[in-house]
DNA sequence: CCTACCGATCGGTAGG
DNA sequence: CCTACCGATCGGTAGG
């Protein structure tokens, strides 16, 4: 999975051939489906176990913490720390999941939605304590979501940044703005 | 083109073959290729065309203002502006470049990096202006780039917001924050 | 703008 | 895990 992913990140998922998998693991084609039933279940099993660990991750800072900030902060933390340990397969997850065939396509996008749901609950939250803006939340959330996703394009592990120092930045920036 | 570009979006640019697009606007594939030279060039005007216009847009936005938040302000609409109007090729532009083959897909990545360039100048115009945070520069310019990016996901013209609002809101979003 | 076709490659299977 | 192979489809060309 982990090689298939890697390939799916640099040449996309109808770029990437059983064959050219299959050739990075000294193998013949043939021998691939011994062990997954089909070039789609790359796709399904990277897509849907991430999926599954983001709302994992959410769904505990949301049982933990309190405060509407602290919240977001966490929230952000988890989301980045993910796509960090997980990078190719998060790559994947971002830009390839369109490929999936119905009714797998309809059903994660259903898990975005929820997952989406829960930074606007978030967001409803603080503005309810008085802490956050009165703003157009969905458009937030998309906002927030969109600015830490972009991550995979330019984190490299060898980096100056680390995760943790990331999402700090990312919170503070998604808190404060720009302007002094 | 823009029947293309609409495919594109849909099913990428390896998921549209030439006779899909033929079909569409009801010709032989080999039709096509009176028109154009193959199916990398409608790639090709794509994100070539687009980069032109992106960049135009900021260099004109530098010339005609001075102060950082007015720059960023316009900055902002311009881009949000041409991502709407060119909703289908923006998608293309922004999902598909990374099937460009050299050494195209290096002019696209080299006409990338000077627009965010332009994005990094403004904040420095700011910083020095007193107007702005002392930031970190690429990651702040990135963190813009990609929310505003990610209007052409859920942007449908017939919604709520006119580009002008969705620019607006953004530019409140990246200057002001969240917090109260 | 069409018919007819090319070589290459695809995901996947049979059978061992 | 392999050899051998399937039908389907791809981008593109020749020639009219």
């Amino acid at each position: 999975m982990e090689v298939a992913q890697k390939m799916m990140r640099d040449s996309g998922f109808h770029g990437t051939s059983m064959r050219d998998i299959a050739a990075a693991m000294n193998m013949e084609a043939a021998s691939l489906y011994n062990h997954i039933s089909g070039k789609e279940e790359i796709l399904k099993s990277t897509c849907f176990g991430l999926a599954e660990k983001f709302q994992s991750g959410i769904d505990e800072v949301n049982d933990i913490y309190f405060n509407a900030v602290e919240k977001l902060q966490m929230a952000v933390k988890s989301h980045v720390q993910l796509l960090t340990e997980n990078l190719d397969a998060s790559f994947v997850f971002i830009h390839e999941w369109r490929n999936l065939n119905e009714p797998y396509r309809a059903e994660f996008v259903h898990l975005r939605d929820k997952y989406e749901n829960a930074f606007r609950v978030i967001l409803q939250n603080g503005e309810d304590e008085g802490l956050f803006k009165e703003v157009d939340y969905k458009f937030a959330v998309l906002t927030i979501l969109s600015s830490m996703n972009w991550v995979v394009e330019w984190y490299k592990p060898d980096g100056g940044m680390t995760p943790v120092q990331i999402a700090e930045k990312l919170t503070d920036f998604i808190l404060s703005g720009l302007k002094k």
